[in-house]
DNA sequence: CTCCGGATTCGT
DNA sequence: CGAATCCGGAGT
């Protein structure tokens, strides 16, 4: 009888290894209380971290440079604002969670859940910048999703775990490098539209809307 | 059940 | 600026 190998699980350093503009870099999952705090620090923490994603033994990895950040049920832009319904139970609950929907009937965007369960806030995630195994645009929230192969099956996937995870070890980015902007796309909002909760790292190329 | 619009992207 | 394309939320 044959035996076969169990598939390859790319280890960090390997992959790494000479081959980031960002040298070797181990890459650990946030633990859950780093989202468990509030949304507007943690969505700026979140710039110059990684995500990754690890499907069919093929880790790919971005730098987040761009995210909004979405308050809860008080937030008129914020889905959750309009309550408990099955698409955005997932944002009610623990932090530490992707909340990924599905837009106009062709894209997907992905976030994080932040802050204690029941708060029902989260960062969207509008742009990384391209460090492993990309192929295509990231400059955009559903580019990048489509890049990084994040659909709606991750809903509400734990982002403790090895196969879709964020990831900081670099040193938070100074807040002067920290652009600030009205969040895109939420013109129907009232007095949340022009609220400065989008931020990208300012000048970065890889920003969708710079 | 129907209707409507959207945390987008791309092409005109 | 409008089309693509479909699901969720709201209303009947």
């Amino acid at each position: 009888m044959d035996h076969d190998l169990p598939p390859p699980r790319p280890e960090h350093s390997e992959v790494f290894a000479g081959s980031s503009p960002y040298g070797e870099v181990s890459l650990n999952p946030l633990p859950r209380s780093f989202y468990d705090r509030d949304t507007v620090v943690v969505a700026k923490e979140l710039l110059g971290a990684f995500l990754v994603t690890v499907k069919d033994g093929t880790r790919r990895t971005g730098r987040i440079v761009e995210v909004e950040a979405y308050l809860g049920t008080q937030d008129k832009a914020c889905h959750s604002s309009r309550g408990i319904t099955p698409r955005t139970r997932i944002m009610f609950g623990p932090p530490g969670h992707a909340y990924v929907y599905m837009i106009y009937g062709m894209h997907h965007c992905m976030n994080v859940v932040t802050e204690r369960e029941g708060q029902a806030c989260a960062v969207l995630i509008r742009a990384v910048e391209p460090v492993e195994n990309i192929e295509g645009r990231t400059n955009g929230p559903g580019l990048l999703c489509r890049s990084m192969g994040i659909d709606r099956t991750l809903n509400g996937h734990d982002l403790e775990s090895p196969d879709f995870y964020l990831s900081k070890e670099e040193a938070a980015v100074a807040p002067s490098a920290i652009a600030e902007r009205p969040r895109i796309g939420v013109h129907y909002a009232g007095e949340w539209t022009d609220r400065l909760l989008r931020f990208y790292l300012e000048g970065n190329p890889f920003v969708s809307k710079p």
